[in-house]
DNA sequence: TATTTGGTACGAAACAAGTCGTATCATGAA
DNA sequence: TTCATGATACGACTTGTTTCGTACCAAATA
């Protein structure tokens, strides 16, 4: 019995990555992040927080004047969410070719090589 | 020099999809195909083809009366493109993290495992 | 006490995506 | 020639997202 997961939108998207790095943040700390790479006003941030706590996304604590916001989404649900539209659509329901793709495009360091071995061989043992 | 390529919208992936399978189609295929999923109309489908030529995503034949359409965005690009997105803010930039859930979500053949592994001995050498 | 500061609430405008109805046209069949 | 069919063109509506101005409130400060 599961709630369907709606699908968070790009700028929802920004805020849950600062809310998922925290813990917990308040309305000016995500705009504070947000405004290194963004220039939006800061009531425009709080609506898309009060939209997503409506939305059910966000927890608020709102025992201080100033709310704090907790993520409800987690970010591996999620993640899981938009890797299988990008599998499907976009990769022909193959997860491998997007291991491949995803190795083959970036410079992957040795410890990083290093894990993604060991994870493979224990997929071989099953 | 390089033209920033436009981010295509959900309908219009799912239109390329189709596009790239079958390198080119007309509207009707494109909508039949759809229309085993997913229910429009025809001239929703008519719309937004013709839509994603003057953005420049596609291009057209239209010699005969009924238009042919041939993808412009190439299938490869397009997934670097969202798999960049997807990692920076669902990922914290790691694309290993991607490969790990990927493969950890998965069931994935021993031939494919076989394949990742290739291209990680490949990798190691270098 | 009066004012400034920093916060929330909320309506409405602007924009984007998707949907569809209707007009129009070319072509082949009656 | 007339009609049916199957195609394109396009405007307009609907819904969702993002943006921001403005109102309002509480607490700290002058």
């Amino acid at each position: 019995m599961n709630i369907k997961q709606t699908k968070p939108t790009e700028s929802e998207l920004e805020i849950l990555r600062v809310l998922w790095e925290r813990g917990e943040a308040t309305v000016r700390d995500v705009h504070e992040e947000l405004s290194k790479t963004k220039d939006a006003g800061y009531t425009t941030t709080l609506k898309l927080m009060q939209i997503m706590h409506e939305k059910g996304m966000v927890k608020r604590d709102e025992s201080n004047k100033t709310h704090k916001y907790i993520p409800l989404l987690s970010r591996e649900k999620t993640q899981k969410q938009f890797m299988g539209k990008m599998i499907d659509t976009l990769f022909q329901g193959s997860s491998t070719q997007l291991v491949m793709q995803a190795l083959g495009n970036h410079k992957t360091s040795k410890e990083e090589l290093e894990e993604i071995q060991k994870m493979l061989d224990n997929l071989k043992k099953q």
